[in-house]
DNA sequence: GGCAGATTGTCATACCATTGACAGCCCCCG
DNA sequence: CGGGGGCTGTCAATGGTATGACAATCTGCC
């Protein structure tokens, strides 16, 4: 990893604009900067491999992670996608000693990390934090069952569906009516992300531009009617 | 629901043979006991559905609850089997306000509710409660995190062998090398806990009988090498 | 500017598992 | 003790999706 250690002003800046982070005095925001270590990553690179042993929560300034899981036969799902704002290797303060996905970048990054051991002791003394962090990891689960869901629930098509509007709706921007997100992922990726095929989701996304429900390239994916969009999944 | 409210030294001598409470102080289980409800209820009644609020925490005694989703259509899917000594209804201390799965009573259950703001209190003041609920959330991620992977990765005879297994470990006793279960699940119960079809289930299950993995009739499941078994999911 | 590697497009084939339909069985309840 | 409702067994037909193969296209890099 191509670390940058940064200055603590630095630091201390990032962790007041962290969404999650709103809620916290001063002190114990400063106290993190002081506790916490900021490194940047390139696309590709990997934070963590399954097995290894998880004593680090990170927090993610910028860029975008995935998380997923490889079967013994070399097969992929990605289970989520992180953007700026979110936490990730969560399972450290969840009684997991290792970890049992890998966490790799797909978008130049910019992560915080700070000891398990040391969230752990800010979580006993601040009520706020503590409380944030429940309703964070109850939205985690929110969607890891959700996505069970759609798993059992609906057809490929749907699934596709159902993450473009999600993927649209966490990382993109609305302009005039129409979303947009850039740069738009590969068709292999989000046959990992929805439990398809790379060709299964070629079709499906050139189906859904035939039917003008959605505009893409390689650059970007801009969805004119979003509303109309999720009635499909 | 049949609610049988019990005396405050019943309450507290089952909070104190609650595996999740081991480590706890007495003071803080005579507290618990007396904020909280002990209630009976049997087979097919519902303790909460979706959509419901959610604002109590459940804990539960004896018998069994699975915890489940329908689809718009009437499909259903089961997400878990409580068993003794395990909490469910967990989604109101992580910040849901409604509940979106259905917990109903699969064996005759004897369950303990608290609401959840006492509980939240007692989370608060008391860092063992705490830090033992944090890994046991963690292990409920773990095991729907493992759910989808099953999903993705397995076809359905895996996935009902991979279930059986985790079945037999969770509610079976080992008798002389042999692990048995009673009473066993309908078929269907078993396509809805591993996203297949009753008929599949059916013939899956027979085909592991006629290869001697397991026996089983409607009223009990025993497998005489629970490793082989584990090995084939 | 052009070439190599990655990504996208398209098709035919194969197959796992669902669906529906119906017969037989068990077990409980009247 | 007999009937009926739920559960189990079995089969044929169907279909959605994976897979493999290959061509066309794009993109970044030398």
């Amino acid at each position: 990893n191509e670390i940058g250690i940064m200055a603590e002003k630095t630091k201390l800046w990032y962790f007041q604009n962290f969404n999650l982070f709103k809620e916290l005095d001063a002190a114990t925001l400063e106290y993190m900067a002081s506790v916490s270590q900021m490194a940047s990553s390139r696309k590709r690179e990997v934070i963590y491999f399954p097995e290894e042993s998880s004593n680090t929560i990170y927090m993610l300034k910028q860029g975008k992670i995935k998380i997923s899981r490889i079967s013994p036969d070399g097969q992929t799902m990605t289970l989520a996608l992180i953007g700026p704002g979110e936490i990730f290797g969560e399972s450290a303060i969840l009684g997991q000693t290792t970890h049992e996905n890998i966490a790799e970048v797909v978008e130049d990054a910019t992560v915080c990390a700070i000891d398990k051991d040391e969230f752990q002791r800010l979580l006993a003394r601040n009520d706020a934090l503590s409380r944030t962090v429940q309703v964070w990891i109850g939205e985690r689960m929110r969607k890891v069952e959700s996505k069970i869901e759609d798993l059992v629930f609906k057809d490929a098509r749907q699934r596709v569906v159902s993450f473009l509007c999600q993927y649209v709706r966490s990382f993109g921007k609305e302009l005039v009516d129409i979303w947009e997100v850039r740069p738009f992922l590969t068709h292999q990726d989000i046959a990992e992300l929805t439990a398809t095929s790379r060709q299964t989701v070629n079709s499906i996304l050139n189906d859904l531009k035939g039917e003008d429900k959605i505009d893409f390239s390689r650059q970007f994916l801009r969805v004119p009617d979003l509303a109309e969009l999720e009635s499909l999944s």
